[in-house]
DNA sequence: AGCGCCCAAAAAGTATACTAAAATCTGATC
DNA sequence: GATCAGATTTTAGTATACTTTTTGGGCGCT
């Protein structure tokens, strides 16, 4: 009777959770829990845990899943890979967005503008994953935008915590109100300067906040 | 007593087959099959597959796993990738060759230059392997290397097609050549500048040959 | 109290069995 | 001869039970 098997309900519940950063740090994910829980078997949970693990969203340890723990040297390497790839990203999807994408834009960065006085961290992040989930939409090749998403669900930690830094929030909305004009202007070799900028920028806040320690 | 679980040998087993081309492109992959012909039960081979899939290296089908069937839309979207990681990657790879790793590539382009006249495929397709995994360990960054292994394992059916066209083995071999000099000369801007004209031939090659047709 | 050893609990790994869905085959009907 | 319905087979998906490995804790020893 399941159109979907359990295995990818389950996946594609756990995937959000991570994205949204509902899973805690300290969480351990074990198979036959959520199995009691959901009233399944193991198998399907357990499959759908090791499926999240090989595509990095989870690590596995001999006692339960939990979220991968980054070093600071991994941070800075999926760093590198973000300069190489999202100014070309966003460069071919300033060319392929269509009006309700940059709508949905428009409204993220003014929520995003509002939590500035407000100092509402989770709505700013929501607001930062629909912006950046808007362009990343947009980019026209399929492979480009899964790589990604994939190092993306892993920095999550490392976002949540700068983005809780005051001069790293207003860089962040300073860089999306740039990036839209770009957008609104089609622009696309703007939009690729300044996701570089963008990026160099959120590598020195990192560097900033955590000298040396490690990465969470 | 087994030190690996028999998921893991079977992943790593298929995992060379793929890597090496042994796997034929009809060819399907039944869990049950393998099972039996290995004496275990489904569910390590189930998994193992399933990684492999996970991973892009095979793709799951409603009858049994094969090799993915990729288009030409894909494949065009893997160069661009290639375009935008490989010269980055070459370029710090060049500065953390050791000599253990540069006398293993001047081997494999001495290999290679012997299959120009003996026409010997896949002595240069193996020697080609040797060449690529020996810059390839030497990246730094973890993540890169990572990355650009996810993908080349997908595009070897394609490489393999190319690698018959007498016109693109000898491209290959004297951009193997070229980019071993840089590499000897500890010259990374070399090596990157290198690298990113060998990646437009490569495109160019597949262009050629695949004109408009299915990657298979 | 400190140290190690052994045992029990927890979780991963594997085996087996059953269920569901999809593809192929078969034969009847037009 | 083509086509379609149903049966059969094949394979994926799930459930359950058993085994192995790892870990943490208790217990006795010094």
């Amino acid at each position: 009777m399941p159109r979907k098997s359990h295995r990818r309900r389950i996946y594609e519940d756990y995937l959000g959770r991570i994205q949204r950063g509902e899973i805690g740090r300290q969480e351990r994910l074990v198979d036959t829990a959520i199995a009691a829980e959901l009233g399944v078997s193991r198998m399907p949970v357990r499959e759908a845990l090791m499926q999240l693990a090989h595509e990095g969203y989870l690590e596995g340890t001999t006692r339960g899943f939990t979220l991968p723990s980054l070093t600071h040297e991994q941070v800075l390497e999926f760093f590198e890979l973000r300069r190489l790839l999202e100014p070309r990203a966003v460069a071919t999807a300033t060319q392929a967005l269509d009006a309700g994408s940059l709508a949905a834009m428009r409204d993220a960065v003014r929520d995003a503008e509002s939590t500035l006085s407000s100092g509402d961290i989770m709505l700013f992040f929501r607001a930062s994953e629909v912006f950046r989930n808007a362009w990343l939409a947009a980019v026209p090749n399929r492979e480009l935008r899964q790589t990604i998403q994939r190092y993306l669900g892993q920095v999550q930690s490392v976002r949540m915590a700068t983005m809780r830094d005051r001069p790293t929030h207003e860089i962040i909305v300073e860089g999306q109100r740039q990036l839209l004009d770009a957008f609104h202007r089609r622009d696309a070799v703007a939009a690729a300067d300044r996701m570089l900028r963008f990026v160099l920028q959120a590598e020195e806040s990192y560097l900033r906040l955590a000298p040396e320690s490690a990465a969470r």
